[in-house]
Formats: C-alpha cells, sequence, structure tokens
DNA sequence: TCGCACTACTTAGTGCTACTATCTACTAGT
DNA sequence: ACTAGTAGATAGTAGCACTAAGTAGTGCGA
C-alpha cells in the first residue's frame, strides 16, 4: 500500500467495515478477503482484528460465534442500532469531507 | 471537531492544504484562516504549523520570508514540482478511496 | 501606559489508528 | 510429516491531528 492511502484509510477503514457489515453480518476472515477482492489488496489480517475488537468494545455491533468446517470458530459480526447510528454519523462525515475535497479538485 | 473527521482527516488535511497552495502561494496563518472559513471550523492552529514543517521537510514546498506590517514575518509556502508531483498521487488515491466508499454507499 | 486583541509562528506531549511481525489453532490434501 | 488454507490474537512501531502553552510584533482603547 503506498503510504499516502494508509493514512487517508486512519478512520475510514473504520467506516469501510461498518459499512460492509451493514450490507449482511460477516466475520473477520471474510472482511478481510472481501477487502483483498475490492481494491484494497493489501490491507494487513492484524489491522481488520484489531479494528473489529475495537468497534466490538464500543458496542457498535454484536457477536455471535459459529463453528467453522476448517478452522478456529468464527466470529460473525452484526451492525446493532448504535453501530448505525454510528455509521450514519460516519456517511455525513464524510459527505462532508468529501464535497470539500471536491470543490478543492476542481476549483483549479 | 467530532472525533471521526480528525480521524479522516490524517493524511487527507495534507492534501487539502496541498491543493490550496496549487491555487496560489499562501502563508500559515493564512492557510488556518482560509480552512476556519471553508468549513474546517476547528482545525488547530499547531496542527497546521506542524504539517507545514512536514512538507517543508519533505521538499514539497519552497519558502518565502516576507515581513508584514503586523506581528512576525510571514513564511510563504508556494507548491514546487515535486509537490505538484505529490499532489497527483494524493489525487489518484483519493479517487480510488471515493469511487469505493461511493459504490458501498449506494450498495445500500 | 497598561492591557487586550489580533497577527504570526513554534514546540512538547498525548491519543488514535494502520502497520509489521509473529504467534496459536484447526482441517485437508500430498 | 508437511504444507496450504482457514481463523483469530497480540506486542511493538510510525505517522498524524490534537491540546496546551509559549514567543514576538503591532495597534487600539481605558
Amino acid at each position: 500500500m503506498p503510504k499516502q492511502i494508509t493514512e487517508m484509510l486512519k478512520g475510514t477503514l473504520e467506516g469501510i467495515v461498518l459499512a460492509i457489515l451493514a450490507q449482511r453480518p460477516m466475520y473477520g476472515y471474510e472482511i478481510t478477503s472481501w477487502l483483498r477482492d475490492n481494491g484494497f489488496t493489501d490491507i494487513a489480517e492484524g489491522t481488520v482484528y484489531a479494528l473489529l475488537i475495537r468497534i466490538e468494545q464500543r458496542g457498535l455491533v454484536d457477536i455471535e460465534k459459529v463453528p467453522s468446517e476448517k478452522g478456529p470458530p468464527r466470529k460473525v459480526y452484526s451492525l446493532n442500532a448504535a453501530g448505525t447510528e454510528y455509521l450514519n454519523e460516519f456517511w455525513r462525515n464524510w459527505r462532508f469531507l468529501s464535497e470539500r475535497l471536491e470543490s478543492l479538485h476542481e476549483g483549479k
């Protein structure tokens, strides 16, 4: 990953993961794979797991442990009410930033 | 500033400042005022000056000291060739991120 | 003349987040 | 037995925006 992207992802990756979970519940490994398949080719596994622990501790997601056919049990994360609220706030903030950058980009 | 925005600004604020300097040279205090007048009401002064020192040390900007009628001399920053290159890369990365978030937002 | 507001820049220390690197644990195929 | 794939955890690092406090110069009103 270019270093620029790494810095830009701060704060944003969290929103991305919450947005993914808003579509359907997923477990960590699955989220990592999804990200890699969707352009974020170099996302580190450790980054995702750390992020998941963080949003869990903030009470934005509910967790269910589901046995896997292969390997250790999965921790399936699903967005709860608080998480949905937080995600909406994220979209508002993203919109704000996005609009300002857009006008800066066109303004020259 | 909401904490979400603070995190999202990481990496992005740098691009914003470079984009401003691409329009015309400015000094630190002026940049801070510009940001405050353009939606970033709670940007800390210290943040901007620290950022300016950083991009100066990376050789992305040229500096000229200009005496001020009021207060200490101004350090006027202007984007040089390396900075322009770096800014273009920023826009590419921003586009990348923006597109992915856009499709995530619409995808649900 | 003293203080205050405004201009203009600096710096030490903090918190948060993505990263690297490494580890555990389980299954299936060779 | 060994490797690859699945699934998760964690200790330590780097970078960035923030807080908070400071210096320095000008001009204005009490």
